[in-house]
DNA sequence: CTTATAAATTTGAACCTTAAAATGATTCAG
DNA sequence: CTGAATCATTTTAAGGTTCAAATTTATAAG
């Protein structure tokens, strides 16, 4: 917490001046937030429980089942969204459970390819299923209807997040 | 409740027999994930670039300022939805920064209650005033009839977890 | 070739997080 | 009053997470 001038760059961005009412956009995204902090609890202590592996871990096992020929850290780091460091300590701990596979790359020497073993592949696999299984019991109470909406809203959540994020912010 | 006589949901049926396509679900579970964390990401770097503070530290002191009075560490805990232990580091670094207030109940020993210090409540007006900001335009691409189904579908969809939560699965 | 720049990953420090066990305080039946 | 159960919190161990700096390799310009 240090050098607050005062008062900071108000003038030119338009969002801050005036206390205008953002609550019902506030409250959305607490909103959306308790949800998933909600099913992510969930699905962690389950596949705890009944598979004894933590939540990151069944994460970068999902994005490997989907690149079966395995994919660089980089680009795992990018599809969890979360930083590379986080990425190599993850990978590790999963290549010592022999769960994962880990090669240098042919063309370039600076990245790591990982991908599931076979082991790895099947384990996922069960997981994946029984995953699927509270997944749809959690929406339950959802019509298709719902849900249909609920996408095309969350899509445009989506856009209109990251179009703010990009540094759109024009000056 | 209801005697609805349509169909008999019972849980031993339901989930785990047939593949059943809950692909919808799925998709639907991981638009949500996706659109939290990539806003959660945003949130997370604004809060440290222009305040220096984690967004852990935030969502404390934003739990304390809708609590004049203070509250236990226990209540926290639920509020924030995350473990007890958390909450004791969490406070003891805030208490060190002279942001937090703790003492002890008068009437229950074992509990600690801790409140904004008036730096910490000044501190954390002027947070929340720009949060709100980027919360506003993260979100300004959606209609307000937009925000509202959302609303309301993200209310079924908390209404839908927490039942499946709650071990309500019958056997 | 040489140097500068960029890219992929690793490392280190600090912090966050959880689950489980331990500690200390309260309550209540007997 | 005593013991058992419960409750609020802390502690511990293991792991997850970020950021920023460092390392190694690649690429391109001169």
């Amino acid at each position: 917490m240090q050098e607050t001038s005062g008062i900071p760059l108000d003038a030119e961005t338009k969002v801050t001046e005036r206390p205008a009412d953002h609550e019902s956009e506030l409250r959305l995204w607490l909103r959306l937030l308790t949800c998933t902090t909600l099913i992510e609890g969930e699905v962690r202590r389950r596949l705890r429980q009944d598979f004894d592996v933590t939540l990151p871990r069944f994460d970068l096992m999902a994005q490997l089942d989907k690149a079966p020929g395995g994919m660089t850290l980089g680009e795992l780091s990018q599809r969890m969204m979360v930083s590379n460091g986080n990425v190599t300590g993850l990978s590790e701990r999963l290549v010592a459970l022999g769960l994962l596979d880990r090669r240098q790359s042919r063309s370039d020497r600076r990245a790591q390819i990982v991908s599931l073993t076979p082991e790895g592949r099947r384990v996922f696999r069960a997981m994946a299923r029984a995953h699927e299984g509270w997944i749809a019991e959690i929406f339950s109470q959802l019509s298709p209807g719902e849900i249909d909406v609920l996408m095309r809203l969350l899509a445009k959540t989506k856009i209109s997040a990251r179009s703010s994020i990009a540094g759109d912010v024009p000056r």
